[in-house]
DNA sequence: TCTGGGGTCCTAGGACCC
DNA sequence: TCTGGGGTCCTAGGACCC
């Protein structure tokens, strides 16, 4: 066998109920449910993870705690704890970069590895039995000749496997499924392109790329075909992750319906990413204020920066306040957001 | 399902300038 | 002065993902 490089996608399985099943062990093999503050009375609160257990009482995230209440009483429910999650992902990222691959992390539960190996299932395989042992934590891993392949590869791995997706066997296993199938393609492109005719996987990757870009655009139209056809992004980087921009939202559990209350709601939401901004040294160019109405109807508006970029927070609170006197707010408000952007430095 | 929070990237259109 | 074409900046919104 010759050695070649392989892309492998780890993705720990039910994260955040995992965390907490290894907290408490007791809760093994339970259904468990995580969000929001664990009150699944409470409105407008959803499910971030649910365990297996859960999951077979149909909950899933982003449902309504209150619904999966309904689907499943007996579920324990818990709070999200960030920190203990921030700090199991930190161990299990530890544990990966003692193999010797290039690791690049995506988010708090998953990860790309680049390896030269001419055994990816082995490697595979070991990886996952190191991250059990040093963590208690189940993982699936798919392997792939690039990125999508390998992400891809591991919804087949789940739970607990390993699936391998190549330019081998991509149409055989991929062809006849539904093109929202496919990391990066949503209901939303999946029915454009039912439009033009295009269902599958499969008739994707034979489409006419002028076509599509005749009706997605430059960009997006020609890179829809080469996810169809398996082809994707090779690159995998060990680089710091650097934030473009931060943001924070909060729907209230009852809408707002006074001016002073939206203000001051909006002016500690900018606080606070002014704060982050100036402890973390990145400075802001611009300020967006999102509002979404009882309705649902849901707009943002954003500024830059007539200043420059600057992380000094009076500043850019009253940029949020200012961008907020463009919006209705005689309606009743339901969420309120802020986000700021940072400068761009090379 | 009475519908969270935190991100990224792309596109379209208007303003403005030459 | 009924009027072109190209480049760049800015903003709103769409789409997607976890």
């Amino acid at each position: 066998m010759t050695v070649g490089r392989w892309i492998l996608h780890v993705d720990l399985d039910q994260f955040l109920a995992a965390v907490e099943v290894l907290r408490q062990p007791e809760l093994r093999g339970r259904p468990v449910v995580v969000g929001g503050l664990g009150d699944p009375t409470q409105w407008r609160v959803v499910v971030s993870t649910a365990s297996y257990e859960a999951r077979a009482f149909g909950i899933h995230s982003g449902m309504p705690l209150r619904t999966a209440a309904r689907r499943c009483p007996e579920a324990v429910f818990l709070p999200v704890d960030a920190p203990a999650y921030w700090a199991a992902s930190e161990q299990v990222m530890a544990t990966l970069r003692t193999f010797p691959v290039t690791v690049e992390v995506l988010g708090w539960d998953e990860a790309f590895l680049a390896a030269e190996t001419d055994d990816p299932a082995r490697l595979a395989a070991d990886v996952q039995g190191q991250v059990l042992a040093r963590t208690g934590l189940a993982c699936s891993i798919g392997i792939g000749g690039n990125k999508l392949q390998a992400k891809q590869a591991t919804g087949f791995a789940k739970p607990a496997g390993i699936y391998q997706l190549t330019d081998a066997n991509w149409l055989a296993v991929m062809g006849d499924r539904p093109t929202s199938a496919v990391w990066g393609i949503g209901d939303r492109t999946a029915a454009k392109l039912k439009g033009v005719g295009i269902g599958s996987v499969a008739q994707l990757a034979s489409a006419d790329w002028r076509m599509l870009a005749g009706t997605f655009g430059p960009t997006i139209g020609p890179s829809l075909k080469a996810m169809g056809m398996g082809l994707g992004p090779t690159e995998v980087s060990a680089e710091p992750y650097i934030p473009r921009s931060r943001s924070h939202e909060t729907t209230f559990p009852q809408d707002l319906t006074d001016r002073a209350a939206i203000e001051t709601a909006v002016t500690g939401l900018a606080r606070e990413l002014a704060q982050d901004a100036a402890t973390t040294q990145r400075p802001v160019i611009r300020v967006a204020v999102k509002v979404r109405y009882a309705s649902f109807f849901t707009r943002t508006s954003a500024m830059k920066l007539p200043t420059g970029a600057t992380d000094d927070h009076e500043v850019i609170e009253q940029a949020a306040l200012d961008v907020l006197e463009r919006f209705d707010l005689s309606r009743p408000v339901r969420l309120l957001g802020v986000r700021v952007e940072y400068e761009r430095r090379e």
